[in-house]
DNA sequence: CGGGAAACAGACTGTATGGTCTGGTTGGTA
DNA sequence: TACCAACCAGACCATACAGTCTGTTTCCCG
């Protein structure tokens, strides 16, 4: 039954980012894709000219829907306070509260996987990965440069490394619980890297 | 000319090792790794019964390196002071020094090709990979939990979590180094994470 | 209501890849 | 020296894979 658009092609890339996020890219073949989705060679090529293409299309999708993450925790975040420190600690604190969920729905990150297997062209498909990271890092530094002025921070904390922090976080992360197959290490580190900033930025827990 | 025994099993493993590390264990095929190594397909038969098993026997060398290092750079650093505190520290900050050389020889961890691409057996594997973890986290915990006898931490700091932290960073140092394409990440992380040691640990740095 | 294009289904193909097989060379040993 | 086993070389094989081709169904538009 054709005639729908977008709806096969949909089906197509979440199955393979569902598999791709277990096996890995290399790992995953378009007849997996094919039989996961229920669709059919003709489909799949008639929506991707080739597996690469497909590799784009869902670092390229992945990546929009971390930066709208990103985006709608900084709102909850900084909608909690006005203190830009206090926004910073609240931002690691809402995606502490929902790592559970992440780590369930998601057994790593789609960005190690075409990362390390760079047989993609080099620089297309990392493209979306690296708008994604400078996302993260510019948005957090904002908020630390600006927690900076309000407060004296140490002189030497390198604020950029420190806004890095979280993804740093979130990647080493995923791969400590993936390796350990236990998710609540992301719930940890999350927590941990909280309490860090906490101190670093001399924001006092609230009752 | 045959009779050298380990030799070119030897030299198989550097070459798989480099190649994995560049292109992930999936898109590293056996005939790159016969050709890199300028050995044949009999010779790679000969010392691995198949992929996988190479791939397990990269692990495992791969994984004894890492527990060797640890406690190499943990005896350098027990060396330096009799405060496990300042240990702990001394540790990150030897890493921290060493940092521009690891990142050139090694643009990647082996650990995540291996724990992204779970084709091989899932259980035989990781093995040597949760038991280096495991190493790093003991090593580590045994130094914070004896700096938490001596000197008032916070209550709540979750130590273990803590001790994962520095393996957390350099896993993520490494995504993050090689998605932006600059190695100095790994040295900036790590400062950064010393210095957050340092501060919830109240070691002053020295002159 | 007729044609054209998008959306599919599935058989087919060329090749890269993991793995096998036969044979040959070297070195230790009886 | 004869022999055996470890060590290696490279042709060969089976298949899994990415990608193609032909044909069919559905919808939109004139």
């Amino acid at each position: 039954m054709p005639r729908d658009g977008t709806a096969t092609r949909n089906r197509i890339l979440d199955s393979a980012e569902r598999l791709v996020l277990e096996h890995g890219f290399g790992a995953t073949s378009v007849d997996a894709v094919i039989a996961a989705s229920k669709s059919s060679k003709g489909a799949f090529f008639h929506h991707f000219s080739s597996k690469d293409d497909l590799g784009r299309a869902l670092v390229a999708r992945y990546a929009a829907a971390d930066i709208a993450h990103l985006e709608q925790y900084m709102a909850r975040a900084e909608a909690e306070s006005d203190d830009p420190a206090r926004q910073v600690v609240a931002f690691v604190r809402l995606f502490e509260e929902d790592a559970d969920d992440i780590v369930a729905a998601q057994p790593s990150c789609l960005y190690v996987s075409f990362i390390n297997e760079r047989q993609l062209d080099p620089e297309g498909a990392a493209e979306p990965i690296v708008a994604a990271i400078l996302a993260w890092r510019e948005r957090l530094l904002e908020l630390l440069r600006a927690a900076g002025e309000r407060s004296a921070l140490p002189p030497d904390l390198d604020l950029e490394a420190l806004a890095d922090h979280v993804f740093v976080t979130f990647e080493g992360a995923f791969i400590l619980a993936r390796s350990l197959q236990d998710g609540a290490h992301m719930r940890r580190q999350l927590r941990l890297v909280r309490m860090l900033l906490e101190q670093v930025l001399a924001v006092r827990a609230e009752a």
